[in-house]
DNA sequence: TTAATTTTTGACCATTTGGAAAAATATTAA
DNA sequence: TTAATATTTTTCCAAATGGTCAAAAATTAA
């Protein structure tokens, strides 16, 4: 009955459970935003009860926040990755396509920061003006550059950031509607096959020096 | 103390009352969401008590629902536009100028839409699937005719749909992202200017026959 | 084995919130 | 004016919810 107040899991169990928590809660924060789920929810969805969620995370802001902290870090990665070494439009293209990719396989973690941006960002403006502001500007310089030797057709590069994060999360925030649109009969697969190919065609495109 | 069960309001005043109050509902609502949004707050936005509210409409629901209502109306109206008859790259770019324009004047309509939409549609998929489904289906008809005609580049057309959208109302939905990476200077007009220009040039590039 | 410790849960509490009832006030019709 | 009607607010309630507590159960240490 003591609480547990150790911020770094001690043992193999303790890890486990707390995964298992964040995971019923992504799940259950990512379908109704913060104020609109209950830890009974999330309770529910891991398979435990209310006050033994209470006993590894001291509130419900206590998991929302943990989760945000590991989605950041996850989120920068692909960006990161855009290297000044490469060849431009392959460093585009690969960016796209890792995006893609990960609002294909991370879809709660894309809508969960969807709705933070929604509700103003709350918790992660500070990281938006600090880490990722610098991050952007790092990668906007590399792409100017590129621009600049001819190595790549000039566009605002930090609207075709906001282009690129746009037309990829678009197809895990706005799932609903892509389905609907597209009719039922798209398998996921085939549906971000297809999404690939576009966005690769529409970017390069606009990209390439004629 | 007797309720009003007319769906259309009769006097001037009472069209004016509702009227505020769903201007003060899509405040709250975009802001917080339906779930984490509460008539207090309503109420206190609008300037007015909360059985007031009650009095015009019967429920929370019942706001969100002619909030929705009226948002997908003006929401369907730019595409609606799209028209056969003009030059496919002036009116692709009309569209995207009218989009843009208006994630720029309804913000929180953009918001509120985008908020249904992570909510999984429950209030509108039906008209996802069906009058949208439509109309989509039939603007992809004409720009695939377009396409055929060698007067547009070749793209999947339902996907540069979905890039016209993400792109556009991605500058209402991540404004605090894009004014966080885009640094305090940049006002709002000047923001909106670039962001025209960008995906202006985007798409034009992308659809232009060379 | 028994004692100590950790984990889990049922019962409970205080607050918030959607909404109802009715009284009070303002407005309109006579 | 007075009576009828429409509007607004004060008061209240029941359900939902975040979180506590102590006891039960499980696990570990001796």
């Amino acid at each position: 009955m003591k609480k547990l107040n150790t911020r770094i899991p001690n043992t193999r169990i303790q890890r486990q459970k707390r995964l298992t928590i964040l995971d019923a809660a992504l799940e259950v924060f990512s379908k109704n935003g913060f104020r609109g789920s209950t830890i009974d929810q999330i309770a529910n969805q891991a398979g435990i009860s209310k006050p033994n969620i209470l006993y590894y995370y001291s509130s419900k802001q206590e998991i929302h926040k943990e989760l945000i902290e590991r989605l950041m870090e996850k989120w920068l990665t692909p960006l990161e990755a855009l290297s000044e070494g490469g060849d431009p439009i392959s460093e585009i293209r690969l960016y796209i396509k890792r995006k893609l990719e990960m609002a294909r396989d991370f879809p709660r973690q894309s809508r969960l920061f969807n709705n933070e941006i929604l509700q103003g960002a709350p918790h992660i403006i500070d990281l938006l003006d600090g880490e990722l502001k610098n991050l952007v500007d790092k990668k906007a310089k590399i792409i100017s550059k590129w621009m600049k030797e001819g190595r790549l057709a000039k566009v605002d590069p930090y609207h075709l950031i906001f282009s690129i994060w746009a037309t990829t999360q678009h197809y895990a925030d706005f799932d609903v509607q892509v389905c609907a649109v597209l009719g039922k009969e798209k398998a996921i697969n085939k549906r971000f096959e297809r999404a690939q190919k576009h966005l690769d065609l529409l970017f390069v495109r606009a990209l390439r020096v004629k």
